[in-house]
This record gives C-alpha cells, structure tokens and sequence, in this order.
DNA sequence: TTGACATGCAACCATATGGTTGCGTATAAT
DNA sequence: ATTATACGCAACCATATGGTTGCATGTCAA
C-alpha cells in the first residue's frame, strides 16, 4: 500500500524476491489448492472447485494468483483448462527459508562463543 | 475474509496450518526485517526501524505480525524490547516446502509410467 | 443446430492490511 | 527533578484482497 510514498525503496537493499511468493501461499485456500494439485497432479477448475467451499470465480482467481507467482500453471485443453504445480518457484522459496536458517544458526553461534569469552 | 459464511471449513481437510506463516513472510517489509535479524542478531525496534522507510510504529505491527506467526520473539530489556529470530516455525514451514516438491515429483512420477505404459 | 458445460470478464461488496499521526507512559540519563 | 528515549495504544485512511453475482463466449455432444 502506501501509494502516496513513492515507492522510495527504505535505503539499500534490492527486490526481496521471493515475499510475493510467500503472499501467495500466504492464504488457506490456495494453499490448499497447491496441496491438492500436488496430490492429485494436473486437474481442471470445476475439479478443484469441486468441495472447495467457495465459487468457480474464486478459484480460478486463486489460480492466476499462484500462477503470477510462478507456482501453478494453466493450459487450455480444449474447453476446460487444466492447472498443474510448477516446483521452480518453490524451490526457490525453500532455499530462502533454508538461507535463513542457517544464517540465524551462524549468528547464534557468534553471539555464544562472544558471551562465553 | 468472509465474515458472512460462518466458516463453514470447506468440506473435510483440517487446519492447514502453515498458511498464516507464509501470510507473515508474504510482505516485503517483514521479510526485510527476518533477513535483518538473522543476519544481524536481536534488535531492537529503533534500531530496526532505521534505514527501514516506515514509521517505527509500522515496524512495531510488523513484528506483532511476525510474533503471532511465532517466527519472532520480543522480550522487553529495560525501556526497549528486543527481537529475535525464532526458527521453529520457520522450520515447519520449510518441511511443508519440502512435502509439497516430494509429493508433486511422486505424482509426476506416475503420470508418466501411466503415459509409457 | 441446439443445448449443455467450462471458462472468462466485470462490477460490486465487506473486511483486512499497511501505513500514518498523535498522544500517553515507563525507563534511562543529565 | 528534568529531559530525552523507547515504546505502546488508538484513531484514522487508502488500497488490496477474498469473495460474490451476473452475463458473455467458446467448445463439446446429441
């Protein structure tokens, strides 16, 4: 938000990255929707509506969500579109989890050995 | 959102669980503060806000966010609290990354058996 | 050709969210 | 005792978000 602030960017420090990403995955239905395509493989929209508890509109809006964020995609099979995971993105949102992991771990450790001296 | 439908929790599949994590990590400026604290260690809010572009009060709901996520932990030390990284849920999230990608490749594994045969 | 089915698109709505300002208060420093 | 710091709380605001309904369109089936 904040549109007013033009985007001054804080000072320093370019994209993030992968915070899209996460917003994405960021919601119960789709992530839902990521668990069930991961567990079922490529299925149409009716499919995924189907006891999803919410309208067709919905989810297919949840799927360009996913899909802006690289971790669905879509084709068009004649008249049904059928959406299937796309792992890159996710991936790449492991490896950012598993940086600060272990970047915390490294700092804990410092901080240790600094207190124990 | 949907305040009106009583949360009528789709049909079957519990709590998803890591959603509202992913939620707390789906925001730039919150992801900004996590590489910051487990790059740098425990701050505190000013010096957080620092360089940051927001108001310290936007970095103080920030890590509300964050705390409730349970990937933070402010304890107050005289007149200032200071936060820490707390890898717990950081780790669940990154398990369920990982049950994601292994559960997709399975799948797609006997897609294409199915295909072959 | 006609109808059913799967989508796409658009308008609309209520609430959540990220941000701000302003003020009160506890703690540290002079 | 005063002043300066670091914070919490609350009200407010604009926009984003998750959801809906309604309708138009493309495609398969009889």
């Amino acid at each position: 938000m904040s549109a007013r602030r033009p985007s001054v960017r804080p000072r320093g420090a370019g994209p993030i990255g992968p915070a899209p990403l996460f917003a994405a995955l960021g919601d119960e239905t789709r992530l839902r929707l990521v668990a069930r395509l991961c567990a079922d493989g490529p299925l149409s929209i009716v499919r995924l509506t189907a006891g999803s508890g919410v309208t067709r509109q919905a989810i297919a809006k949840h799927l360009r969500v996913l899909a802006h964020a690289g971790v669905v995609r879509g084709i068009r099979h004649g008249r049904e579109s059928v959406w299937e995971l796309e792992l890159r993105q996710v991936a790449e949102a492991r490896r950012c989890l598993e940086r600060i992991s272990s970047q915390w771990d490294e700092v804990l450790g410092r901080l240790k050995t600094s207190v124990e001296r």
